[in-house]
DNA sequence: ATCGCTATCCCCATTTCTTGGTATAGCGTC
DNA sequence: GACGCTATACCAAGAAATGGGGATAGCGAT
């Protein structure tokens, strides 16, 4: 019975064309399934700055005022545990994908009071391309359709996926090349070396490898090297394991 | 039914700690759910660690073997369209969401005469951490089963998630812990924003700003803000959408 | 009520990064 | 050969980070 919603309602999507009939048909099914409150988040990267993102929800217009108002975005934990999960995590198990701190848990708390309780939220990434969330919520005095999750699972992929399409984002953006030296100094400034250091390492001037990182900067349009390394990494032209691993040390 | 099914699997998956049963496992459940082979793949992001990659598979030997030593991963439009595609997606579909060359149609056709037919392939991706796929296939001669996609969509997240686990065992029990301000000036460093900048924005004195810097290197023993943003992006307590959602309007 | 933790603020010396220049040499293309 | 691109190297000024000292006040728990 859920699978078969989910397939039904999953092929219905393909011929949403406009944002707010996606809407409100997104609205209609999670209320069907059980859930009080949905919101799909979708950022893009693009060549110019068109509109690269994509906000729907139907969260209690007092959530959305505070969420806004006062910068919780920065410090909301279930962002970050998006950057942990490959699939969807109820909130409530937040906790094992990340270090919640006491921040963290007020802010919850906050939601809670705005109408928003317990919620799953199912994370997706494209690399390079698109990064977007779906959620489904409930309010605080009610629990979740546990049995409605796996119908959850796919129905907010699709409907990620719908939102892809609509907003045309799916062009990819030409990614900055930079050379192998550049990215070279790039990892061992990434892995805490100073300019000096890695040049001794990799056995050129001091002044070779800051203007190696110069030009990687102004490749990357950034301005700092902090902004270079973590867009470096959300690239993939370096990796965790090129930082962590070199050290020996399974510390991290 | 189905949802049941997958439920269940889906929590028994969560106390498996070896490779070699959580491949049994998902060789009893594919089968169960009608489809006749599955493979999972997930490669950590490092250079030329081989501890890093997972590859559970129950797909033919000449498959295999053909794969392997033709190397054909590097030309599998299956993986192409693995950063396409936000959910799971049937390789009769492949051709919406990249263009097939002569080469892939043919690759698909030698796939067949090894023994594999058509197939479901789920994708996912962690930024800077971690990329797998979950394919389940079925032989020739057979069909997908279709009403069973929402059930594998959940479950092969759910492998991915627990292969994960299994690999990246030797993680640290006691993560440093950061108190809240300390992780905000952490955040706006790593938006690119400097110490006075971050003053100016929490509406403290830089030197404040700095000292939380200061405090939050020696939880973490490093010696440098890279390797502390790198460090806290690690284990999650920042995360990419954090940070990028900020760098004024989005690049990426 | 004391202890531990946190947040806030201050000083100083030194090192490092960032930005603006310039310059040489090699390599492949037109 | 001229042109464009890249890697290499150097200089100088100013901004920023780092590491070493301090101090006060609030808050919750034992």
């Amino acid at each position: 019975m859920r699978v078969r919603f989910a397939q039904e309602f999953g092929a219905s999507l393909f011929d949403i064309e406009t944002a707010n009939d996606l809407k409100d048909a997104l609205k209609q099914a999670s209320q069907r399934m059980g859930f009080d409150h949905f919101a799909l988040s979708l950022e893009a990267r693009a060549s110019d700055d068109a509109d690269t993102q994509m906000l729907l929800h139907d969260y209690p217009d007092e959530w959305a005022k505070v969420y806004t108002s006062f910068d919780l975005a920065g410090r909301d934990p279930v962002r970050r545990a998006c950057d942990k999960a490959f699939g969807g995590f109820t909130w409530e198990a937040i906790g094992q994908l990340i270090p919640m701190t006491r921040g963290d848990r007020q802010m919850l708390a906050v939601g809670r009071e705005c109408g928003i309780g317990d919620g799953f939220t199912i994370p997706r990434h494209l690399p390079g391309m698109a990064r977007g969330t779906f959620t489904f919520a409930v309010a605080p005095d009610r629990s979740l359709p546990h049995r409605w999750l796996v119908a959850a699972e796919y129905l907010g992929t699709l409907a990620l996926t719908s939102a892809l399409k609509i907003s045309d984002m799916a062009r990819p953006v030409a990614l900055p090349r930079l050379s192998d030296r550049q990215r070279e100094c790039l990892l061992w400034v990434a892995r805490g070396k100073t300019a000096a250091e890695t040049a001794i390492i990799l056995g050129i001037s001091s002044e070779t490898v800051i203007q190696h990182l110069k030009m990687a900067r102004e490749r990357y349009e950034v301005h700092c090297s902090q902004s270079l390394i973590l867009a470096a990494l959300f690239d993939g032209l370096i990796g965790f394991g090129d930082v962590f691993k070199w050290q020996g040390n399974v510390k991290r």
